[in-house]
RNA sequence: CGGUGAGUGGCGCAGCUUGGUAGCGCACUUGGUUUGGGUCCAAGGGGUCGCAGGUUCGAAUCCUGUCUCACCGACCA
């Protein structure tokens, strides 16, 4: 490609809505541009990348017995009513009408209109285990969009589902998932881990994510220091310590200044929250030490809360104990109360005392006490596993997989006859890769300060050429058109600076850019028939003759 | 959805308090100059100041409404 003959779309000034460093990049390197909150266009340099993506996918699920399909994104909403998700998907699910008022929606995912296929097509044992996938276009219509295509509403996703007889069959397919996931990010050249996840609203029980490392992620991901422990910090379980001597005390009351100051180590927080529908009571009381946090997804899972968890307002709690919400107490409560376990590993701490004018201090959570694991993992807290401790990252979410059960199979009535001719519901799993969110956080792994740095199987151009001057020198011009005929005709991709622009700004673009390799072409080392070579990431150079420079690009 | 802030040529911004008919830098066009790290000089083209309504002789500027966007929070395969 000709940079002429291309459209570069390089901006020398940052845009004023980016705040990540990819989102910045990506639109001053000309990868894409922004259409309305949460939508973009990509440009030819940014497409170039997003297929490189797609492409190493695409090649690894085949290689893992995945078959391609494509799925329609605009789907009936009938099939969301089959599977329950019309009423609880939320105001995510973007839904439309067609002009004969029916009902529509922009597909955010695939569950329903795959579980509708199969039921059609495949009706014997003998055809499974399948697993089909797509990359495609999703529609979420995101609370609030931002980071650019990280969080856009919009986004290219690779989504593959698979179908079994049996857990033994999904268990294996699951496996060969794991190991596909771990080669694509490998491939891509990016830092990962694959870690233990919630699997949230898609239902399902055993779940991984795949996180790149960034400290711009958004999600917090906790592993050991000396196992392989990894999970999401929303998952990671903390156990229970308590004091080897029930150190009991009894409660004193005191002015409510000295329980404020009282440091978070030394100090109980309590949340009241709505009780399960079940429950006797309307509320529950949670109680954590101060200095920890309360994990909602731990909390609702408990069968005595509501889930989702939702606490109680500020004025409700007014209404309900007279006090303000940081004034609770787990003592003398009318409502159920669930201590986490951190709680019985202090002793002698101050707690609210359902009240605005006092506290309490001297309060020992008795050792007897069940405790239950609502709190956030942290940084020192002993892994799970029980070898080490954990150590927390951050990272961007890029893959999930989740065996889902049957949660669609069942409601959607898909299934097949088994071996002995009668009808058995399949069990399916799911597993997603974010296609555009990779490019994101590939840059956000891979930059400088001049720019992006692509790992090699990403790059929109393997080697650009840039020419000093070309335009007033009829050798260099020869040289550099060479060049550029013979590598392309090798296959390469190759990116040839052919503007009439001064050398700066010709390299200023390329490094913006971030192509691994480049070649200059100048008066200074063509006396003795050589050209520059410089490498993007280690800023290494060399003198290369003019007659290797194929071979020498060819083999890198 | 709550909080905060912003909408002025393609991009980044000033002007608004104190109304008088729009300006700077980048980018773009032309000519010259320079030439291995975003040269310099000159001359140009391009904007119904988000939209609607109001006040006024006169509105980018004041008032009302509305839309959009960003950030923080809540939410989230």
């Amino acid at each position: 490609m000709r940079t002429s003959q291309y459209l570069l779309a390089t901006q020398k000034e940052i845009p004023a809505e980016a705040e990540v460093i990819s989102h910045k990049l990506m639109l001053r390197a000309g990868l894409v541009r922004k259409l309305a909150s949460g939508l973009y266009t990509w440009l030819p340099t940014g497409l170039r990348v997003l297929n490189n993506v797609a492409n190493i996918v695409r090649d690894e699920m085949n290689k893992a017995g995945a078959i391609e399909i494509l799925m329609p994104v605009v789907q009936p909403a009938d099939l969301w009513e089959e599977s329950g998700r019309w009423e609880d998907y939320g105001p995510e699910l973007l839904r439309v009408k067609d002009r004969h008022k029916r009902d529509f929606v922009l597909g955010p995912t695939h569950e329903e209109v795959i579980t509708a296929l199969v039921r059609n097509e495949v009706s014997s044992y003998k055809q499974l285990p399948l697993n089909l996938y797509q990359i495609q276009t999703k529609f979420r219509d995101e609370v609030r969009p931002r980071f650019g295509i990280m969080r856009g509403r919009e986004f290219t996703m690779k989504d593959a589902y698979s179908f079994h007889l049996d857990n033994a069959s999904l268990d294996d397919t699951y496996k060969k998932m794991y190991t596909a996931y771990e080669n694509i990010f490998t491939r891509l050249g990016l830092e990962f881990r694959a870690v233990i996840a919630d699997s949230g609203s898609i239902g399902g029980s055993t779940s991984h994510e795949f996180h790149v490392l960034a400290d711009s992620g958004e999600d917090a991901i906790a592993f050991s220091d000396s196992s392989s422990y990894a999970a999401n910090v929303e998952m990671a379980s903390t156990s229970r310590e308590a004091l080897t001597e029930d150190a009991s005390s009894t409660p004193v009351p005191v002015p409510i200044n000295e329980f404020e100051n009282a440091s978070d180590e030394n100090k109980l927080t309590v949340y009241l929250a709505r009780a399960s529908e079940e429950a006797e009571q309307e509320w529950v009381i949670l109680v954590l030490r101060a200095c920890h946090s309360l994990n909602d997804i731990k909390a609702e899972k408990l069968d005595g809360v509501a889930s989702p968890l939702k606490l109680a307002s500020d004025e409700k709690i007014k209404e309900l104990i007279q006090c303000n919400s940081s004034n609770l107490g787990p003592l003398n409560t009318p409502y159920p109360v669930y201590y986490d376990h951190g709680v019985v590993s202090v002793s002698k701490v101050y707690c609210g005392a359902n009240s605005d004018e006092q506290g309490f201090k001297d309060v020992t959570i008795a050792a007897s006490e069940s405790t239950v694991d609502i709190r956030n993992a942290e940084e020192g807290d002993v892994s799970p596993d029980g070898n080490g401790k954990l150590v927390i990252k951050r990272g961007i979410e890029v893959g999930h997989i989740f065996q889902l059960g049957d949660k669609y199979s069942s409601a959607m009535n898909c299934g097949v006859l088994n071996e002995t001719g009668k009808h058995q519901t399949l069990t399916m799993g799911c597993y997603g890769i974010g296609v555009s969110r990779i490019v994101a956080a590939a840059i956000e792994q891979n930059h400088d300060k001049y720019g992006i740095i692509w790992p090699e199987a990403l790059a929109p151009f393997k080697v650009t050429i840039i020419p000093m001057n070309m335009h007033k020198s009829e050798r260099i011009k020869e040289v550099a058109e060479n060049l550029y005929s013979t590598l392309k005709a090798q296959g390469i991709d190759v990116l040839f600076d052919d503007r009439k622009e001064r050398p700066g700004v010709m390299f200023a673009d390329m490094e913006l850019i971030g192509i691994p390799h480049s070649i200059v072409v100048g008066e200074r080392n063509l006396d003795n028939k050589q050209v520059e070579y410089k490498h993007r990431k280690t800023g290494e150079k060399q003198l290369l003759d003019i007659d290797e420079v194929v071979r020498f690009i060819s083999s890198l």
